[in-house]
DNA sequence: TAATAACCAACTAAAATAGTCAAGTAATTA
DNA sequence: TAATTACTTGACTATTTTAGTTGGTTATTA
């Protein structure tokens, strides 16, 4: 599990989707232009994300990507793992490379380390970052609002 | 916060240090033995980290490094972003760069998403890692002895 | 068939990561 | 106090990753 810009990018661009998408395919421009993403690296991240069933295209006019799962069926971990698909090779794999143990006991503790993160965001839906963001919206709006109504009754 | 290889590293130095370190300073040359990271890179984490109040060193023969607090005292996040100091700029930050209401919103989620990860990377201390790991270790063992067991009761 | 938008591949610039080298400084021990 | 050990610092370099560019092709729809 790495956690660089390019999962950034990926979380905000299939963010963007889910936000823009009633339905109907959003286009890659599209997105270029909200978010400020280059057009071809967003192609490049999305052709990952649809071998990797995140997304799903539609080609030719009024054509575009939709998710390919309800928002709460994609995870954070899912789309940064499919951007990052590279080996991700640890460097002590089992038996090779191994020199002694201490070395494995390091490496255990690391790879142990790696797996509760993985976890972690394997839990965080697109669906629900959405769901709580809206909440606290909707708290500070309502936080505003009690302050008006307790100013104007005095 | 950024996940990358370089953080990875600088775990496992802690880990290490904290696994040798019988109240006596760890030297860099010993740790870069052990893990098989270069001394000179080693040098450069253990600068971020003792000016991160992670670590602190003894110089002089029979010097090296202790860790400046207790292990459950010392967190993985406090570890991966003393070597990732850069300025880890956002974007979007408060004003500038914010084209429209649309970039805020994705910007906001992924705020949160990173402040979630943090948090969570906040709690986890070396000294529970390790924990962890012995306890594991120790179940795996006992579920040997018990199968050694019964196997030899019948 | 013309416009649109996904798909693809090779290439490049810039940045971050990982490591090297060399000339220091500080603390300890003999 | 001289020699040793080990940390300190900074400049430099190689490699990899990130991000973007260019120039196409294929599929679809109006």
């Amino acid at each position: 599990m790495r956690l660089t810009t390019k999962g950034r990018y990926a979380v905000t661009a299939v963010l963007d989707l889910a936000l823009n998408s009633h339905d109907k395919p959003v286009n890659l421009s599209d997105i270029s232009d909200r978010q400020a993403i280059s057009l071809s690296y967003l192609e490049q991240l999305f052709s990952k994300l649809r071998k990797n069933n995140i997304v799903k295209s539609i080609r030719g006019p009024g054509g575009g990507y939709l998710l390919n799962a309800s928002r709460d069926e994609i995870s954070v971990a899912h789309i940064i793992n499919a951007v990052n698909e590279s080996i991700e090779l640890s460097r002590c794999d089992g038996r090779a490379n191994c020199h002694d143990g201490k070395q494995c006991l390091t490496h255990n503790l690391w790879v142990d380390l790696s797996t509760r993160i993985n976890d972690f965001l394997d839990n965080i839906s697109i669906g629900e970052l959405i769901k709580q963001n809206e909440q606290q919206a909707n708290d500070r709006l309502s936080s505003i609002t009690n302050t008006i109504t307790v100013t104007t009754s005095q």
